[in-house]
DNA sequence: CGTCGATGTTTACGCTGTCAAGATTTATTC
DNA sequence: GAATAAATCTTGACAGCGTAAACATCGACG
């Protein structure tokens, strides 16, 4: 037609085949990063996938060159929530070494606060029946993201393989449950409603109380002192 | 046209206005079990108003004239559900005295007990971006289900109303976040994949071992005792 | 008996995901 | 370097969805 897609900077300039050369450049990261928008202004329900080429700049077909359905777009997109669920907990536990309960709760802190964050994405991530489970992309990212309460609790326990224990293996689903379920609930408006906290506020009061009334049991009446930020 | 809708059995017998006497007899019903219906089959992203027309048998757009939105159909049918795990809980509590770890114990697996046997009405229960979480039924419901851990956690320690003292609060928030975690997790398959085990199974086993670790501590080492049934 | 409101149907609109066919650009190969 | 193949993007189409408006039918009530 009369006004070809490749106008506007057409330089040679090839940093890293980044910027426009190609017919888009790289519409699959691009797709990636439209997703994001998307699943974060409209929610995991809101999303369409018409949306995305729209925000990409591209036709409504254009991303079945990159993704086979928009089951594998938002089966990549998990990965990455799941990658990013993983460098959370790791923010948080940085600098604390393994082995004491502190470690515990900071993993605890970081998988809440991310979910507390990212709240549509922490929904898109345990979403099954949209995803696809055998992407092992996306299998991978999840058994990184659940080794890092096991490695915790292990470290506790002084144990290398917890999961071959029973017990602890009773304590690794204990904390993986009680994270996951306050994530829920709190991402759910289900506290906030009868409290009036902020979620990051509830997040970081209530994470490491229960983690810590799990692993070492119901905490004795006086204890005022305040938590430290992560 | 030739065929009008009530030739069969257009008899007079009126036991309570439940046959076809009308022009579909009780058609909010009706469409109610539908939802129902095609919530099992399909799941809550499978979910559709017109699928539900086409089970009660009406065209696809008489729900409208019973539910203002397929968000109001949901809703309502969200409120049964909450209603279903109240009773559930009821059900494994029924006989146990309040005020032992038993009947939080008691509780904890009537609630996971209800989301393994009930996977898709659960999710529809917390999915509250598709329910209108204003609607005074669904609120109601939800609350009277959120009583049970609230008193359950009250008697135990010997309190009226457990939400007002901060530590006893954070142990409510904390069986009913582990509950519900465990509960998305197990029907999630998380789980599942990793020990053979079936859903009941696991159910059975962790809500018990989970609860009571949360509210009497780490147990000691040996303790290979069968748990009752419920 | 006639009117009216409640209940259902039909039709239509815009939206969605997916597919097939055509156009355009890049890569490869002789 | 030109011809050919492959990858990429667009256009158009289709069925299914939720919703709304117009129309039809039935029970009830004056």
């Amino acid at each position: 037609m009369a006004t070809p897609r490749t106008d506007p900077a057409k330089a040679p300039s090839a940093p890293a085949r980044t910027a426009a050369g190609y017919h888009h450049g790289d519409l699959r990261a691009a797709l990636l990063a439209a997703a994001e928008l998307e699943l974060a202004e409209k929610g995991v329900d809101g999303f369409t996938l018409r949306g995305c080429a729209r925000r990409a700049g591209v036709s409504h077909a254009a991303p079945a060159h990159h993704f086979k359905d928009v089951r594998a777009l938002l089966t990549a997109l998990a990965a990455i929530g799941f990658a990013r669920l993983s460098a959370s907990m790791a923010d948080c536990a940085e600098g604390i070494p393994p082995g004491g309960i502190d470690y515990i709760v900071a993993i605890g802190r970081g998988y809440v606060r991310f979910a507390v964050d990212n709240p549509h994405l922490y929904n898109l991530i345990f979403r099954s029946a949209l995803l696809d489970c055998d992407d092992p992309v996306h299998g991978a990212a999840g058994d990184s993201a659940f080794a890092y309460p096991v490695r915790a609790v292990g470290a506790y326990r002084g144990s290398d393989d917890p999961m071959s224990d029973p017990q602890l293996a009773v304590e690794v689903v204990g904390i993986w449950s009680m994270v996951h379920g306050l994530a829920g609930l709190l991402i759910d408006g289900q506290f906030s409603k009868h409290t009036g906290k902020t979620q990051q506020q509830l997040a970081d009061e209530l994470a490491p109380a229960l983690t810590r009334q799990f692993m070492e049991g119901p905490a004795k009446r006086p204890d005022p002192a305040g938590e430290p930020r992560c």
